[in-house]
DNA sequence: TTGAAAGCGGTACCAT
DNA sequence: ATGGTACCGCTTTCAA
């Protein structure tokens, strides 16, 4: 409508070259003082000048500009997460956003939907991010670590559970959370244990480390394990729920506490006892664990904080000839309460 | 150490140049070639050894660069969410995203956790996003819009609660959702109706408008509406039952299902009947509301596809001056089960 | 069909 | 204390 003729200067990016025409100084002097450049002496007078003009055309930097002349970014990127992610996962990255950004990175969550492995990679270079830090949701294969690399990313960490050659795998090992649970389990008298398994997409790459835990521990301590497949629906439990007796089975453990809880009402509604014919074990200890009758025991994980983490991605990113250790991320309990 | 000696160019980052050389052509012809240019004829043979030149390489294309040179980028910024954001609303992301890929955009979200307002929205102007679509995440001023228009953003969308000058809000009315509740507790006869409102920081963003419209409906029907802060732990909630009957409250809505889980059983361990005594109601319709004994009654919530919305944030890059119609993009439904 | 060259917005070196 | 200027990697006229 009215744009053209009232709108003040609504149309065009202003550059640092409008800023230092503005304030009647070289695009060299705007940089040197927006930027608080410490090698060079700007009196007082100009500075002031060049910061009311920025101020005056509402002058934003171009980052493209900026890395494109500077040869690397501070740009961490994070492929997004493609399944809901619990409280922990949620708290654990926004600790790592805060942190990194502390540090002055630029955190930039990448949505790779469509794109499968290399693909994905390849989408990630484009950006030329200085580190990347994956937790496993597209597979990463030693070529796209080289590809990032090659693109200028200093850091790759995985946190995924299985290691990629090239990157920082940072092990977090979800394989413990299963032993820790069927231990538990073996110890108050079970032995023939169902391992409940989401039937979601994207679930098996927190799913398959727990199964591979309890199949150790159950190996190690003479029990059996029967893995059992679970949508995340009413009726999948109430199937499985029918059929159970059938199974002899004497406990289960269910990936983590939504499943376990899913799964118990069905077997409850089936009228089977918990604990004393089944015993349901639960995973994340979520605050719905304690909400339910019987309480649902689980196991607890203690995460890293996100502030480590980020702290490691700045030493690989400032030194990335220096090997950092690889501990552990997590720890994992057992808590035992009322449903086993 | 022998990185000089051993390894195959692990050093620098390949150019389009070096493509170029290795080709035996010129950077415009590699260009033209990798951009499959349709305005130009280029041999079959010369696209070949550019393609094989690529490809030895690795050569990734510098998003910087090319965008520095077009002018604008193909950016969706999506502030990151703040809070654990339910199956509902990630569900909305994911499709978000991937339709906004099928239309060749990339999409990324931002993490702005330090950042307050305009500090958050000055950080995005610097990636120089084509669109940015707000959830709300951070205080989106009208100076803040102006400063994303200014620096070539052509679309700013926000789903807010509440609307902002400048930006193409598509609201997203929450408050129909608390006015379903009360609606639907009013009709079933209750007239003093607690509200829960989650004490944790971000939720306000929500359960602001929420409590909003029941407070609207209550006005227009003679009901009392009574908000009761709660934290998301065992301890707020028994707190708040233990109090309860001196409140006289013969309902309560419980903001979602998660809170509402959380009150119910406090209020069960303090001997209160549901829904006798006290009607309880959520929101969201999770599926742990079907398993909880009396199964919740809650509030169902429609959202609208997130291809549909992804197809009007390319409708208004394409053409920003053309404004479409902001419909609403949530439907809300009360679904009666057994505690109210 | 291909190449030379300008220029996008910043930064930093070298003069003045 | 400031300005001139080359350059980062890529696209795109314009010429050849």
């Amino acid at each position: 409508m009215s744009q053209s003729t009232n709108q003040p200067a609504e149309r065009s990016v202003p550059t640092s070259a409008d800023v230092a025409r503005l304030a009647g100084v070289s695009r060299a002097t705007v940089s040197y003082v927006l930027n608080n450049t410490s090698s060079v002496r700007i009196s007082e007078p100009t500075r002031r000048r060049v910061r009311e003009a920025a101020e005056e055309l509402g002058y934003v930097p171009h980052a493209a500009a900026r890395s494109l002349r500077a040869g690397h970014t501070r740009m961490v990127l994070l492929p997004a997460v493609t399944f809901p992610v619990g409280p922990l996962h949620h708290q654990f990255f926004k600790e790592l956003q805060w942190a990194l950004r502390r540090l002055d990175y630029t955190v930039v969550q990448y949505g790779s939907l469509g794109l499968d492995g290399d693909e994905a990679v390849r989408a990630w270079a484009e950006l030329r991010p200085v580190a990347v830090v994956s937790l496993g949701e597209v597979g990463l294969t030693p070529s796209g670590v080289a590809m990032l690399k090659r693109s200028g990313a200093r850091a790759v960490i995985t946190l995924a559970p299985r290691r990629v050659e090239g990157a920082h795998s940072l092990v977090m090992d979800q394989s413990a959370v299963g032993g820790c649970a069927v231990t538990h389990l073996v110890q108050r008298g079970r032995r023939s244990i169902g391992v409940v398994m989401p039937r979601e997409p994207g679930m098996e790459l927190f799913a398959e480390p727990r199964i591979e835990g309890a199949r150790r521990v159950a190996a190690a301590t003479g029990a059996r394990i029967e893995p059992l497949p679970l949508s995340y629906d009413v009726e999948s439990a109430t199937a499985l729920a029918r059929g159970w007796r059938r199974r002899g089975l004497d406990a289960v453990y269910a990936y983590n506490d939504d499943y376990a809880m899913l799964l118990m009402r069905a077997l409850q509604d089936e009228g089977i006892g918990i604990p004393d014919e089944t015993a349901v074990m639960g995973a994340d200890d979520l605050l719905l664990g304690r909400l339910l009758r019987p309480r649902l025991s689980t196991v607890h994980i203690d995460m890293v904080t996100g502030r480590l983490l980020a702290e490691l991605v700045d030493r690989v990113v400032r030194d990335p000839a220096e090997a950092p250790e690889l501990r552990d991320l997590m720890g994992a309990r057992a808590v035992h309460r009322d449903s086993s």
